[in-house]
RNA sequence: GGCUCGAUGGCAGAGUGGUGAUGCAGGGGACUGCAAAUCCCCGUACCUCGGUUCAAUUCCGGGUCGAGCCUCCA
C-alpha cells in the first residue's frame, strides 16, 4: 500500500512499525456547534482508510478525539448560562448522529480532552524538564527554537514566517513563534489545578497527550484536514517529538484537501456554511458519503447541488444492478484485485469506484446464476470497504420519504389502478397515473416481474 | 508578499512518455403499447508559451488562471 506523506511530500510505501498493531490518530471536532459538510470529509475519508487497513492487518487501533475544552465552547456555554459539558455533550451527540448517517463506523477510541488533563499536565512537565518549554505569568509556552525540526511538516521557515507575522506578540513570550501549552483561567472560566496555577490546556497539546496515552509514542498514521498542517500538526509534532526524546511522532502524515462551496471556501464569515444535518434533510446519507468520495481525498472538492444529485444517480445505477440481479446464491467472492489496488494507491477512491461500475456492467449483462452470485458478492464486498451499498435495494429506492411525500399505500393503490387500466388497454389512463406519480416524485417502471417504483 | 497544491471532453473525475478510465448529460439502435430500467454503438479532452525526446496531456522551465495556508478552522 502506498500513502502520500505530507512530511516528505511524496507517496511512500506503507510499512507499519508493528504489523500486529496499526495505530492511527485523526483530529476530530471541537464540539461547539453542528458539523458542516467540510467536517465530514476527513471523517469519511479516514473511515475508508481504516476499513482498508482492517482488511489488511489483524489489529487496527483508530483514535479520533473530541475536543471538549476550548474557548469557543466556553463562549457558547457562557452565552446559554450552562456548563461547558452541556454544550459539548449536545454537539458531540449531533456529531455522532451525522457520522452514523454517513455510514462512518465508530472509532476504537474517542478520547475527550477533559478526561485526559492529568496526562496533559504530565507531558507539559516533561517538556519543561527537558528544556523545551517554559512557564511565564501562569502560562506555559513551547519554545520553538528548541526544536530544530520545527517547520518541516508544513514546509515553513520560522524566521521568514515571523518576519511577516501580523499577530500581536504576547509580552510573556520569549519568541513570537512560541505557542501556548497551558494558559491560566479566570475564576469564571473552566479550569484545572496545575503546577502553574489553575488553568486549562492550550490548543495543540491535547492531541499529543491523548495519542501518546492511547496509541504510544510513535504512531503509524496521523490524519486531518490540510488546514491543520499548520499550526496544529506542526506544533503537535514538536511537542511529541521533544517529549519523547526525539522519537518520531507520526510515521505517515495524511491530509485531506479542502471542500469548497461553489469554488469558495466554506466559512462563517462568508455565510456559506452547509451543515450536515441540513443536507441530510434533502439527501440520503449514503449519497452524501459517495459525493465526498467522488474525488481523490487530497484534491479540493467543490460541493454543490449537482455533485449531490450526481451521487444519487450513481447509487441508482449501483442498487439497480443489485435489484435486477434478483435473488442469487450466497457467495464468498471478494472485491476484485483491481479495486483493492486502486485503494492501496493512496486511497484512490475515484479509481476504486470505476471498478464498481465495471462490475455493474458485467452483472447487468450476465445470464449465468453462478456468475451473477459472484458479481453481487464482489459488489457488496467492494461496497463494504467504501462504506457503501450496505442497504437492500428496496431500502435505497424507497429513500427520501419525508413527511409530505406520498405514502407507500398511496403508491400501491395507484399501481393497482394503473395495472387495471393497462389490462383494459386503457393506456391513456395508465399513462396519466404514471405521469401523476412522477410529478409527486415517484418513478414507475414496468419490468418482466411487474410494476416497480422508486422515489426520484 | 512568502509557502503549498491544482488546471483533462457539456459536467464531475482518475490516469498515462507512444493502444482516449469511470459516472452523469447528449446522439443513434435494441427492448417496450408508450416509457423507464437494461444492453450495443457514438466524443478528433488533456490552460498557454518554450525546452528535453524518435514521441508529451504525461518530464523540465516561464506565463495565465484557480484553491488553500501564513490568524480560529476539517
Amino acid at each position: 500500500m502506498q500513502l502520500h506523506n505530507t512530511l516528505s511530500g511524496q507517496k511512500e510505501v506503507f510499512v507499519p512499525q508493528n504489523p500486529d498493531r496499526i495505530t492511527m490518530y485523526v483530529c476530530g471536532p471541537t464540539v461547539y456547534s453542528f458539523a458542516h459538510i467540510g467536517n465530514a470529509r476527513p471523517a469519511v475519508v479516514f473511515d475508508v482508510l481504516a476499513r482498508l487497513l482492517r482488511r489488511r492487518y489483524p489489529h487496527v487501533e483508530y483514535a479520533r478525539n473530541i475536543t471538549d475544552i476550548d474557548d469557543k465552547i466556553n463562549a457558547a456555554a457562557a452565552k446559554e448560562g450552562v456548563e461547558i459539558g452541556v454544550i459539548a455533550a449536545r454537539y458531540a451527540a449531533a456529531y455522532h448522529e451525522d457520522l452514523a448517517a454517513l455510514g462512518v463506523a465508530p472509532t476504537d477510541h474517542e478520547p475527550r480532552v477533559t478526561e485526559h488533563v492529568p496526562e496533559i499536565i504530565a507531558m507539559i512537565e516533561r517538556l519543561i524538564a527537558s528544556g523545551h518549554a517554559y512557564a511565564a505569568e501562569g502560562h506555559v509556552l513551547f519554545e520553538v527554537k528548541r526544536y530544530a525540526g520545527y517547520g518541516e511538516l508544513s514546509k515553513r521557515d520560522l524566521r521568514e514566517m515571523l518576519a511577516g507575522a501580523r499577530v500581536e506578540v504576547a509580552p510573556y513570550k520569549k519568541d513570537p513563534g512560541d505557542f501556548v501549552l497551558w494558559k491560566p483561567s479566570t475564576p469564571d472560566q473552566p479550569g484545572w489545578e496545575s503546577p502553574w496555577g489553575r488553568g486549562r490546556p492550550g490548543w495543540h497539546i491535547e492531541c499529543s497527550a491523548m495519542a501518546e496515552t492511547l496509541l504510544g509514542e510513535t504512531i503509524d498514521i496521523h490524519g486531518g484536514g490540510i488546514d491543520l498542517a499548520f499550526p496544529h500538526h506542526e506544533n503537535e509534532r514538536a511537542q511529541s517529538v521533544c517529549a519523547h526524546g526525539g522519537k518520531v511522532f507520526a510515521r505517515y502524515w495524511l491530509h485531506n484537501g479542502f471542500l469548497t462551496m461553489d469554488s469558495e471556501k466554506m466559512s462563517k464569515s462568508l455565510g456559506n456554511v452547509l451543515l450536515v444535518k441540513e443536507i441530510r434533510k434533502h439527501a440520503p446519507g449514503e449519497a452524501i458519503r459517495l459525493a465526498l468520495l467522488t474525488g481523490h481525498y487530497r484534491q479540493p472538492l467543490d460541493w454543490n447541488d449537482e455533485a449531490l444529485a450526481d451521487a444519487k444517480r450513481k447509487l441508482d445505477r449501483l442498487y439497480g444492478a443489485l435489484r435486477d440481479a434478483g435473488d442469487v446464491a450466497a457467495s464468498e467472492a471478494q472485491a476484485p484485485a483491481a479495486f483493492f489496488a486502486a485503494l492501496e494507491d493512496d486511497i484512490n477512491t475515484p479509481a476504486a469506484l470505476a471498478e464498481l461500475f465495471e462490475i455493474v456492467r458485467t452483472l447487468n449483462k450476465s445470464e449465468d446464476p453462478a456468475e451473477k452470485a459472484r458479481l453481487v458478492a464482489e459488489l457488496r464486498d467492494a461496497g463494504s470497504v467504501l462504506g457503501l451499498l450496505q442497504q437492500t435495494h428496496q431500502q435505497w429506492f424507497a429513500h427520501g420519504a419525508n413527511d409530505d411525500a406520498i405514502s407507500e399505500a398511496e403508491i400501491e393503490a395507484a399501481l393497482v389502478a394503473r395495472l387495471a387500466a393497462k389490462a383494459a388497454k386503457n393506456y391513456a389512463e395508465g399513462d396519466r397515473i404514471r405521469d401523476d406519480l412522477k410529478t409527486r416524485g415517484v418513478l414507475i417502471e414496468d419490468s418482466k416481474d411487474g410494476q416497480r417504483w422508486r422515489r426520484a
